[in-house]
DNA sequence: ACTATTTTGGTACTTTAGTATGAGTCATTT
DNA sequence: AAATGACTCATACTAAAGTACCAAAATAGT
């Protein structure tokens, strides 16, 4: 955030920059009026595509995942931290190796975590959590 | 593509009328060298932005499904039908319900899928079927 | 210090999932 | 006509997954 700040306060003192320099410029005849125009063009183009690539790669790609869901479904820490191993295709006794706790563990907090989910198996508990931006 | 084609002519002929009814006013007086750079950075920027829109959407958001990866891996059409239901979340029994098959054939179909996927579970079935870009 | 929540674990049980094997049907290819 | 491949189904089995219920530590909040 204080990074965008700053390069947006670069880009605007720049411009303003160009702005004198090309009226200056122009009014002396040391530069014509294409070349203005043109240079002109090629930064507010490349500005245009900047601007769009930040936007469009929030809106499309970086769907961020929605963490006051997952609070707000009651989903604890370690909970979630299972839903993702599930996601990746771990069986539970795989699961409860990685976090160095016992199988007995983990499916109680399977079963928890699909009551919150309002699910019965862990595929379904995959795709509910991706609708649901959380995954 | 025609339509990009077209397009894009109707712009680069705009864009020249810009030029020369740019020239033209400023040298007549009737119009500023400030409106001008104005118009000229509003225009560009919107075809950069129109631009990247494009490009980025092709390149983010549609990852279009390998079909010829599915044919190479040797999965039928029923079997990749099931694969969606999978990761759909549904259960042996359901998928059997609903393309009007007994659970059995629906068990034969996943065994299969999954040694041509080279998996164990179904969990693991989709998140590797994602990674091949065949779902 | 007390309370609430989270995390952990177990037992016992039911339900799905998954494998192995064999076999019949149907359409396509040779 | 015979072979091939895809789809179907069943039985029998093993292995996971999931539920229910209980309970003890550990952690965080008041």
């Amino acid at each position: 955030m204080k990074k965008t700040i700053i390069t947006f306060s670069i880009i605007s003192i720049s411009l303003l920059g160009l702005f004198q320099m090309s009226k200056y410029s122009i009014t002396r005849g040391s530069i014509t009026i294409e070349t203005t125009i043109a240079v002109i063009a090629v930064v507010f183009l490349l500005i245009g595509m900047w601007l769009n690539r930040k936007t469009l790669k929030e809106e499309l790609h970086d769907v961020k995942i929605n963490s006051e869901r997952i609070t707000s479904l009651g989903i604890s820490e370690r909970e979630y931290q299972i839903l993702q191993k599930i996601s990746e295709g771990y069986s539970n006794k795989e699961i409860g190796d990685q976090l160095y706790v016992s199988e007995s563990t983990i499916k109680t907090h399977v079963s928890n975590l699909f009551q919150k989910l309002d699910v019965k198996r862990r595929t379904q508990a995959v795709q509910k959590a991706k609708d649901l931006n959380i995954l």
